[in-house]
RNA sequence: GGGUCCGUGCCCGAGUGGCCAAAGGGAACUGGCUGUAAACCAGUCGGCAUUGCCUACGGAGGUUCAAAUCCUUCCGGGCCCA
């Protein structure tokens, strides 16, 4: 298969160094090739899923992925996107972070034979500072640096930019070089903030190895009206099962906007292209069947958190948003839902005499403050198993559903479960 | 080192002694319409609390009946000069 044309296909190509060349070496036979995330939170997010899995699309074709886990990069802070200096994690928490990345990492690249995963710590830590500037830096004009986009912005922000964070594209450029001559790494993908550093590691090489290696980006995700997505939109989606849960993570999907389904399940999903099509003429058809939406749903979910734990969400889905009422759903059912929306518990005792809709919503975390919780009711943002709650209502026991549960939602997608439980006798 | 300007709520950004929990925009949240869509319309958007209180305008002090607004000092940053 040819893997330029389906990530062209896919919409996955924004730049490529010279594009017949890289042709020609890819066509040739097995290319080792890495895309790196840094660990700036103990979580990736479905941003850094697209690198991953055009990794596997690379894998899936027969050429070897480096996964790389920015370990030092990250202590330094890329300066790409951002108009402030960041704050420098400390070290610990890096590690910490790059530990779960690396699990995430595992997770959705699948046979750990098929890849290899490494630190630029390792090769970092340990570099002295006149090795790195006789190296690297002296292979690297300011001038040249000066005139990235990134640090353009900075320069005439009047933030300004710190000798640490300009040299990010540097110790990039030479995790680059390492890789290419420790492994014969001889591509490196990133999305296209990235294309500055990477082009940066290309330049190195050719001057410090006289080899031409190759690059490859691809746009951005843009939110579906073609403006620039949103930080909290897609950052806040995470690979993390603590942090975003599967159940969310899939309905984060099911919400998918009409004219992004094509392209969502062209970039996220490992679907053939062929099938991609069919399906999404399939939604175009009848937009509002949302079965686009499923599909996609499912198959990120499935590549993020395990085949069982998507029919678990789809089916939590379906009891929430299907016909039946909460009043009428079963014992199993509902125990479904407990098991994948976010539960809190509640003493028995608390709900005998009655509770204030204030301090439930509250303690199901459907409202960060009381505050919060007083404006959503006022609202009539919150319901209690299927029915407005409103805010002199005195939700008590013969408000539980099957004797245990209270089904809470706010707004129309967010839900949560209470499950009320006796003291344990102590 | 000298001069000068700046630091406001999630973000951008007004405010230069009381009428400021702080204009405006964006983001976000809720309601209406709908298909768990888009667009649009309306409302909300520091915390606690039964019209009141607390915390907040980089940090710490001070002046004042009263400070985001004035003074001192510290921290952080931009620009110019050396």
């Amino acid at each position: 298969m040819d893997v330029l044309a389906d990530l062209d296909a896919r919409g996955l190509i924004h730049d490529t160094t010279d594009r017949e060349a890289l042709a020609a070496r890819l066509a040739a036979g097995p290319v080792t090739l890495y895309y790196g995330c840094d660990p700036t939170a103990d979580s990736l997010h479905i941003g850094n899923l697209i690198g991953l899995l055009v990794l596997r699309r690379f894998a899936d074709a027969g050429h070897r992925p480096i996964a790389l886990a920015g370990g030092a990069t990250g202590m330094v802070g890329d300066p790409g996107g951002r108009s402030s200096e960041r704050n420098l994690l400390d070290e610990a928490t890096l590690r910490a972070n790059a530990a779960a990345i690396k699990e995430q990492i595992t997770r959705v690249l699948g046979d750990p034979d098929a890849y290899e995963l490494v630190d630029n710590l390792d090769w970092t830590r340990d570099l002295t500072l006149l090795e790195f500037l006789r190296e690297v830096g002296k292979h690297v004009t300011v001038n040249q640096m000066m005139a990235r986009e990134s640090v353009k912005a900075r320069l005439a922000s009047e933030h300004g930019i710190s000798f640490t964070e300009f040299s990010y594209m540097l110790l990039q450029g030479n995790d680059y070089r390492i890789l290419y001559e420790s492994r014969g790494c001889e591509l490196q993908i990133g999305g296209s903030d990235q294309w500055g550093n990477i082009v940066q590691g290309v330049d190195l090489i050719r001057r410090t190895n006289g080899a031409a290696v190759h690059a490859l980006s691809w746009p951005l995700l843009l939110a579906p009206d073609g403006t620039k997505l949103g930080k909290t939109a897609g950052a806040s989606v995470w690979l993390s099962g603590e942090r975003t849960s599967a159940y969310e993570f899939f309905q984060h999907w099911m919400r998918a906007d009409d004219r992004q389904v094509g392209e969502l399940l062209a970039k996220f999903t490992l679907l053939p292209m062929a099938e991609v099509a069919a399906v999404t003429a399939e939604h175009e058809a009848a937009p509002e069947e949302r079965q686009g939406q499923r599909r996609l749903a499912h198959e990120v979910t499935s590549l993020v958190h395990g085949t069982e734990a998507a029919a678990a969400a789809a089916g939590a889905s379906g009891v929430l948003f299907g016909e039946v009422a909460p009043r009428a759903a079963s014992a199993d059912a509902l125990g479904a839902v407990a098991a994948n929306v976010p539960a809190h518990e509640l003493a028995l005792s608390a709900l005998e005499a009655g509770i204030d809709p204030v301090e439930l919503a509250v303690v199901a975390e459907l409202a960060a403050s009381k505050s919060e919780a007083r404006r959503l009711l006022a609202q009539r943002g919150v319901s209690l198993n299927g029915r407005v709650l409103e805010a002199d209502d005195r939700p008590s026991t013969a408000d539980l559903l099957h004797g245990r549960y209270l089904l809470l939602r706010r707004g129309k997608a967010t839900w949560r479960m209470v499950v009320a439980i006796s003291p344990a006798p102590s």
